[in-house]
DNA sequence: CTGAAAGCGCTTACAG
DNA sequence: CTGAAAGCGCTTACAG
């Protein structure tokens, strides 16, 4: 027997000699339906490859079975590579999702254009979950106005009193405290923060309020002529790390607020011959998979992005089905490595 | 006026004063419909957020809008990071989609497990792209499956003769050739194979047999001893070089089938205090974020991710499109660096 | 240029 | 335990 097209669950029923709703009843698993005859109607299912249509199911009942990850970035002029931190957070994303039988949907979203919560909107996904640096201040009017909508979301971010959803983050304040006093205990005393520390940018604000914590409570100064905007690219990291050594205030240590403005710290210094550790130690923010490669090896804060995705995905759904939900901080931890002298 | 729940196109019927279908045709920039009347709905529409749901219409011209992308893993024990190579594929996959327009699902499949064409089957897509290395004679009667069952499909791969279906892959033979050949003008001699060499593995096997010619054509002999199998993560790559260090037949240069192997290999000739490029000249093949970053920096065989986002996007609209489509080699280029000695 | 009608393939009360 | 009926929200001939 040869089906043109697609088999429907009406094909099925003709096959089995039964209504269409009863094979939609037995290919769900109602209890109401007699064993022997669903048998008989999955054995024809499956010799017919036959598959749920998901767009009439949905329709049907209200709901898609998938979740959307909106990636925010801010526009790079060279199209260059996402960072590496979010794709590892992508991976777990995706695998927390499988777990609970949900698919995924992802999509880039330019912080500048006007985006919506559209996904929801037109029911291809149950709930958003987004992810991205940016300037939060620009963000935050859109957020207000999906917690207007009832749209379904969790972001990824610093967890602050006042904020418009539920945010998942890492304790940003605590990572930058211990990080700063791992510094301090390596006899570091001029320690230089290389990202912004304004509300624009909430999570680097709190790894500097964690900085700044650490070097007060070990009776140090914060000396604001060592702390130099940086978004979190390469690019922004060299700039910010040059602009520090053109200030000519001294500094024997770096902490910057992400991996990457690390890394192209490290790679000014290089080129002014500068040794790390010996001379500047360097501390980055997130443990991205280069951290463990570059030279020297770089010390930072870890982040579990496994956790982390695991517990957006869970908020979310929580979420999606009227279940209590709140926003959550996870604990970091520190990798220490030879940038720092550590290891 | 507010409406309970998300509005419908039968909502801003009443609400202009039209029927339903015109509101429909008026929204999809239908020529038939009166400017006037086009316009007065579309601010209604707008003024109510209102969204197309795509289960409906999806459902009702019977296409989704949606690709689907499926990276197969072979089972890492530890759940570890995906391939970073993947991951830039992705990237580039994401951005090609949203040029034309089209939603991106993505999901991660055990290659164990028993894959199907699920998401095409069930409408959720209207086609696949497949990810991913692994052993291809075990996925191959799938691949046909996936044929017979006309299911629209496009995979990364190697492209060679009496393959089912389409694919799109870089040029493995040319880059292994180019990048064998670069180490035999660094005056090597006896370069060391770390890969597999065999069907099983088609990719890797091209890349052996671009260096197996390289060899060849320059004089030199190809010797069986110094291949040695690995997959393509750090760890195979440093248990591969262990053994070849273990045989003891000697070599002064590896040319790796994969960054990750290159990385895992350098680790192990690290351990051992032997000296990269000066006692032993390594390169890798893929160009990994983290090849620039490895001390020394890694020499490759660079794909062009972009391009092959984009053009595997292409393809598989055609395909769906019924358009002619077929299998694709894209060209690589060396980057050069000083594993090799060569910057 | 617009409307009434049909139908995409399901799921779920409702009735038996 | 099973079937007849309704309806999810669209799009697209068909008729005017």
């Amino acid at each position: 027997m040869t089906i043109k097209g697609k088999a429907t669950s009406l094909d099925i029923a003709h096959l089995a000699g039964v209504s269409q709703p009863t094979v939609s009843r037995a290919l769900r698993g109602s209890p109401m339906v007699n064993e022997e005859t669903r048998k008989r109607i999955q054995a024809i299912a499956e010799q017919l490859n036959y598959k749920v249509d998901k767009n009439a199911s949905n329709l049907r009942t209200q709901h898609s079975g998938t979740i959307a990850l909106l990636f925010f970035e801010d526009p790079t002029p060279d199209d260059s590579q996402i960072n590496p931190f979010f794709l590892s957070m992508l991976g777990s994303i995706t695998r927390a999702c499988a777990m609970r039988g949900y698919d995924l949907l992802i999509s880039f979203q330019q912080l500048s254009t006007d985006w919506q919560a559209d996904y929801e909107d037109s029911n291809k996904a149950d709930g958003l979950i987004l992810l991205g640096y940016g300037d939060y201040l620009e963000s935050q009017s859109r957020l207000e106005r999906l917690v207007e909508q009832g749209t379904h979301f969790v972001r990824w971010g610093a967890v602050l009193p006042g904020q418009p959803g539920i945010s998942i983050g890492c304790d940003n304040f605590q990572g930058g405290h211990d990080i700063t006093q791992h510094l301090l205990h390596q006899g570091r005393r001029n320690i230089a923060f290389l990202g912004h520390a304004s509300n624009h940018y909430p999570e680097f604000f709190e790894r500097y309020r964690g900085y700044a914590h650490a070097l007060l409570t070990s009776g140090q100064r914060v000396q604001p002529g060592l702390q130099f905007d940086a978004i979190t690219t390469e690019q922004s990291g060299y700039e910010a790390a040059c602009e520090l050594l053109k200030r000519g205030t001294p500094f024997d240590a770096i902490f910057a607020a992400s991996d990457l403005i690390a890394i192209g710290a490290m790679k000014a210094l290089h080129e002014r011959s500068m040794r790390v550790p010996e001379e500047v130690a360097v501390a980055g923010f997130d443990d991205i998979p280069m951290a463990g490669f570059v030279n020297p090896s770089l010390s930072t804060v870890q982040q579990d992005t496994k956790l982390a995705g695991t517990i957006l995905v869970e908020t979310l759904l929580a979420l999606v089905n009227n279940e209590p939900a709140q926003s959550r901080t996870i604990p970091v931890t520190l990798a220490l490595r030879r940038s720092s002298g550590a290891a």
